[in-house]
DNA sequence: TAAAAATACTCCATAGGTATTTTAT
DNA sequence: ATAAAATACCTATGGAGTATTTTTA
């Protein structure tokens, strides 16, 4: 059975002719005659009764309004696919890890409104391992995830690199200094975040080459217990510079000097995912965003 | 666009993996990788995210839901279709004229409800020229129409003679004989329907036979009507023998000796409907009454 | 390297066309 | 006699197959 053959039905049932009901389909009267009969056969039902009068048997009317539905519902699907080629509208569910979100959302989610009005963001966070995962499963579009992606089937686009700074209590003997050095910090004790978070990793790295230690004695689960932990002046810790927002009262923010330490904010999807234009787009928005230049 | 196409994008959904939905759709891989993407080219939207990871665009799991949607139709449209290929079954409009319906439909409608459980019939009394023009506009499949039937596209098929006996006042002059003759009435005046009524022509038509005449003083315009008047003992008319009911008080009903007037009762259908089963099986049925044997 | 989809090509079923016949009114 | 649908027959589109290549994970 076809679409087609449907059309036809429908079109005999208006005119109760078919040679008319052919030229309303611009076919000729011997092909919409022949597939009609054809659909009787494999539906096994009589639908039209051929006299003088052309006219539909009740199983035909009772088809031909099934039929009529149908086509209604295959017009109403072809209509929402020419609606919905634009790969700047529709749903885009975005990611980022926990260090991140936060503070990148809020500066760019209003770009992206204000850039893409038809498109819907669904925002998520969650930690990079999770991120990965769930968008290889189509569960995500496209994640903010740190440097270096190494993920088979996802492809990465670096957007900006974000500084870390060194967060020290007031009253710390650091406090003072303008810029810190590697040696500075050397001989410190720095309070990381729990396994699982990708700025445990990223600062762990920079501890290896400057020497520097972790505390033995804690850990902390998020970016803001961690501030609290230094605005308490128990500890030293390395904030992203996205994370440090307005002036503290207790803590002071400190650059490194030379080479300063960052981290690279890549924007990833799946490699085949077919929004390109959109994500082009998202990328070259983020890295014209200002408030991204350290 | 093509209901196999959707099938394919469903299977595509559903199993996320071109092979293994070509295998559920009994053909091969490239045939179905080639129908999607034409599908997708004419819908001009991409469906379906081709990876490893097969997976379905937001586009795509949308219109596979519609598909759905309008596949799940089809099948019931087929199913419905696979039922009501019974010519025994559905509705059965039927009609009758006016001195024949109320007489005849309730000696032979329980008789069908009983040879044919699944028919519904829809019954209706009418007057012979609109029973025939129902019957070819459609809006009635069959109808008993007296003999001649001489229509164009009506197919008629006789099934029983109903005798005309004489209806007159028990003490009316006539009323002591056992049957009447042309020659009885001959000079008689008789009551007759009102125009329009087939039964009017019949009786017209037997009067002109005999040399009797109508009477000129008034016409009834049913069949009650004209026994009332008879009852009353005013006149004397034509009754047809599925008519005369039980024994009346003040009425007697004579037959005709010789060669009894009749009048030829026919199934009438138009000559293309198709339940040419149920028709034939219809006047078996009537025809095999014994109550219509005369 | 292996799995899977895309490509290349060939084939054939069938929708479609034209010309004609049949049918019914 | 006429109108309309059915039939006959031919054409061509496009759906389906096999073999192969490309891709990518």
């Amino acid at each position: 059975m076809n679409l087609r053959d449907l059309k036809y039905l429908v079109a005999v049932a208006d005119l109760r002719h078919f040679g008319r009901a052919a030229e309303a389909c611009f076919v000729s009267q011997p092909t919409l005659s022949m597939q009609l009969k054809k659909l009787e056969e494999t539906l096994g039902v009589t639908l039209i009764e051929r006299g003088k009068q052309v006219m539909l048997t009740e199983a035909g009317h009772e088809i031909a309004a099934k039929a009529r539905e149908i086509l209604a519902q295959t017009d109403q699907l072809i209509a929402y696919a020419k609606e919905s080629n634009d790969p700047l509208a529709g749903e885009l569910r975005l990611g980022a890890f926990p260090t991140l979100a936060p503070y990148l959302f809020p500066l760019v989610v209003p770009k992206i409104n204000a850039a893409f009005p038809k498109l819907k963001l669904l925002l998520v966070e969650e930690k990079t391992n999770v991120l990965l995962s769930q968008l290889k499963e189509g569960k995500l579009d496209a994640a903010f995830i740190a440097a270096p992606v190494e993920e088979s089937g996802i492809a990465a686009k670096s957007l900006f690199s974000e500084a870390f700074l060194l967060a020290v209590p007031r009253r710390h003997a650091l406090a003072e200094k303008k810029t810190v050095t590697a040696e500075d910090i050397a001989a410190q004790p720095i309070l990381l975040l729990d396994e699982g978070h990708c700025l445990r990793d990223q600062a762990l790295a920079l501890c290896q080459r400057v020497g520097a230690k972790e505390t033995d004695n804690f850990r902390a689960t998020s970016l803001e217990t961690l501030r609290q932990m230094v605005a308490s002046g128990v500890a030293v810790t390395l904030m992203p510079q996205l994370a440090i927002g307005k002036e503290h009262a207790d803590i002071v923010y400190i650059p490194f000097q030379n080479q300063p330490f960052k981290r690279k904010i890549m924007l990833c999807t799946r490699s085949h995912f077919p929004r390109k234009l959109l994500i082009e787009k998202l990328v070259s928005l983020i890295r014209a965003e200002s408030v991204l230049y350290f």
